[in-house]
DNA sequence: GAAATAGTCAAGTAAACACTTAAGTATTGA
DNA sequence: TCAATACTTAAGTGTTTACTTGACTATTTC
């Protein structure tokens, strides 16, 4: 699987999101991040991983305790790919465009 | 189920964003689209629907083709979404902020 | 050192998902 | 008008996903 599959991936899961959004506020231990969620903490557990996996989170553990935090770099792929997709249709003439696709 | 749960689960999809991609070359009718595709007509069809119901896509149907484009304004969501996790930790003191939530 | 805390691991489950095939409809071209 | 084209609809299938529970380990705290 590659980076931006699994970015765009963790990105689609709507808890997911919403836990990148608590920590866009700040980095959180495991437990008080799970605190919003109404769901047990092996999901949530889960639900770091993969959020980790894809870049978009670092995770260090200090003691019995795991901190997350946002990593800014994961949401730069994100933005360049819309960013791509943005210069591919404004680089162009629709009409003259369309016309020649045919 | 939100428009912005939409839009990300849509582009959750390794496939649907290959279409948004050849799709941001310019237009295209479903057939067209589906080409460089390997899997059936159908299953095309559903993701098209989806990405149409995310509001990253258009269609319409003239005599019995139905052309699909890409609609900027779906792409907004995205991108202010992701500028509002950046808003967050770019505006705070993150060593401050740490010890706060303690 | 015993009990509470914070996370970890593994196995299981129900629902969602990405397909398929097959049959059908509307439009176009010869 | 007949056949080909371009979808459309519906039903079915295997896989992935988001969870659960329960047992376990490591770290603090009292």
């Amino acid at each position: 699987m590659l980076p931006i599959d699994r970015v765009f991936h963790a990105l689609g899961d709507p808890t997911r999101r919403a836990m990148v959004e608590y920590l866009s506020a700040g980095p959180l231990p495991v437990t008080r991040l799970a605190e919003p969620f109404p769901m047990s903490l092996a999901a949530v557990m889960q639900h770091v991983r993969i959020l980790e996996a894809s870049g978009l989170l670092k995770t260090e553990k200090t003691g019995r305790v795991r901190t997350c935090r946002v990593e800014p770099a994961g949401f730069a792929v994100v933005d360049e790919w819309v960013r791509r997709r943005r210069a591919n249709w404004n680089t162009r003439f629709d009409r003259l465009e369309g016309l020649l696709r045919e």
